[in-house]
DNA sequence: ATGAGATTCGTAAACGTTTACGACAAGCTT
DNA sequence: AAGCTTGTCGTAAACGTTTACGAATCTCAT
């Protein structure tokens, strides 16, 4: 393995100038410079990350965090890989490397990130999957990590922020389907504790209340994730009182079962159930071909990577927190009432 | 941020025997180690990742490296997490970390490589997407880093590695196909230069030639990716002289545009075609449900694990290299002519 | 009590890199 | 020509850890 010492000697001047020439930092001659970067490229030097971050006191890596590899994770894989793509595009330009780190499925999310906070193995963390309350944010910002989140918390650690428009998503989707002649429109929320959750249902209330319609608690309803899910809520939908005409809802592979389960009781989605889904590409994979609304994961990856940049090399001037925008795949799973 | 000599000096002992105790090394008072132990607890020190992979030359990291993170990773994203998942659960019990990398969308993938290595970013590095002839691993074998890969290649590195029994699968998916009278079976590949398309081309052939079938080279058709590819490949296989009466393939998203293809043509799928897949999970969301192959993806990895962990542990004794099985989810897509 | 051996610990060097500092030469001004 | 500035480079310290080595203490048989 060829280092920089042996790199001056192949040159034979001293390890500083090398060093100086390959971050090019003022003071070292052009022909030498070029010379030294010559020699780097030929005897394929690149320095030593330990050495390196030993010594600068960082790594130059960003980790992003993905919880719940063993579960949930039909939903989440899909999703997380577009996000990262899109933050390596902006990180590479900025020198950065990105990895992606799962917590071991024993272990508690917070210790895992007390772990590779404590080792100084990232100069900056991005956190997925943010719960309504988050104590790994407050974590974080107690140790001074640089960190981003997708996703909001009501535990605030004064980080940037990037997460998906969904009062805005809510809104219009309830607009379509009002317009459509729908009043009784069901939520149905994935059981589990992210924010996401909490999110939709308040939406989805302030939507009824504003707009002078009733809001029926009832009308929410607890979906088990993926296929059997969705069989479940089909079967939860049509014996419910009131009986819903529209259902909205997240899962990825849902509707699948969603659309199975209607079927298996002589109904057709779209026609006799309108059924708008949120944020599932596979989505135009069902026929009738489900309304859903898609997102562009790559811009949201690319977007937080931006902003934590920003924050590793200005400080923490301004925190920019955005709710990016979606659009809607119309399909045919939406129908006048 | 607490250290080693904070640790030595709130206990006021030398950092030699904080180091030894935390590492448990031979030669210090049991009384003294549990006192280290606990301050260390306390005081929520783990030691530096730089400076411990300085010192000891390796850095307790293994990288498994994903390609193609923009592109064809409708496939793969699914796949991986639950690899990554396996590997993590028995990396972690050896005291070992692992990492997901990415190459980045513009670089060459060997490139990205050199990088990691050149830096000593891992200890050890999991390859996926072998192609048939695969640079990288002349690469790593030549550079003498460990590694192991998911898949095989005509390149031999030495290395363990450990892949789905694609042979065995396509024999067993051959040997019922027969037995339910099919003879013109076309085998759908997808558009690709990694090994696997080989080794399903010549699993096929083999299986025809040595039981006395004929092995017609124009059943193997070419086929886009994604929900596109399938509903070409329905028009192609409808359209073909000699008109197969069944099909395997492997995209999992594939089906679903195979299924209305030939729906738009009238026709149903399981009846007027014989399908099977390999590797889809989404399949059984098909109505009828699609008969296919799955695998223990999770095992996979932990085995790929395991055989890199004693690589490391014990240098290079033996090579474990291990076609890994799979199971049959029984549907209704195929059915007796 | 004394020496040998075992146990426990402190000291310091080393890993590969970056960077503050000073040395030296060259160019310029007066 | 002397002094000053500028440009270029070498020297050495520092980052946090591990570990070889030796020093100090303890144990125990004699």
């Amino acid at each position: 393995m060829t280092g920089i010492r042996d790199l001056a000697r192949h040159l034979d001047i001293s390890i500083g100038t090398v060093s100086r020439a390959l971050n090019n930092r003022p003071g070292v001659n052009e022909r030498t410079k070029t010379k030294v970067l010559k020699a780097a490229q030929e005897l394929g030097y690149a320095p030593n990350q330990a050495g390196r971050s030993l010594r600068k006191g960082n790594t130059n890596v960003v980790g992003f965090v993905i919880e719940n590899a063993s579960e949930g994770m039909m939903q989440g894989d899909l999703f997380f890989i577009r996000v990262l793509d899109g933050m390596q595009s902006v990180l590479t330009e900025h020198g950065l490397s990105l990895v992606a780190l799962m917590t071991p499925s024993g272990q508690e999310p917070e210790a895992y990130l007390r772990q590779i906070v404590a080792r100084r193995f990232t100069d900056a963390i991005v956190l997925s999957a943010t719960r309504r309350e988050d104590r790994r944010i407050s974590f974080l910002a107690e140790q001074n990590v640089p960190f981003a989140t997708l996703g909001r918390s009501l535990t605030d650690g004064g980080q940037p922020w990037f997460d998906l428009d969904f009062e805005e998503l809510i809104q219009d989707a309830m607009t379509r389907l009002v317009a459509l002649g729908h009043r009784k429109i069901a939520l149905a929320l994935p059981k589990t504790d992210l924010n996401l959750r909490h999110i939709l249902r308040e939406s989805y209330a302030d939507y009824l209340t504003s707009n002078g319609l009733s809001f029926d608690p009832r009308l929410i309803v607890e979906t088990e994730s993926g296929e059997d899910g969705g069989i479940l809520l089909a079967q939860k939908l049509i014996s419910m009182n009131p009986k819903p005409t529209a259902v909205i809802f997240t899962d990825p592979v849902l509707p699948f079962g969603l659309y199975r389960g209607l079927q298996d009781m002589g109904l057709t989605p779209g026609k006799d159930l309108s059924i708008i889904g949120i944020g599932t590409r596979l989505a135009s994979l069902l026929s009738p071909n489900l309304t859903h609304y898609r997102f562009n994961l790559f811009e949201l990856g690319a977007r937080i990577a931006e902003a934590l940049v920003e924050r590793l090399d200005e400080g923490q001037d301004s925190v920019t927190r955005e709710r990016v925008t979606f659009s809607l795949v119309e399909g045919q799973s939406i129908v006048k009432i």
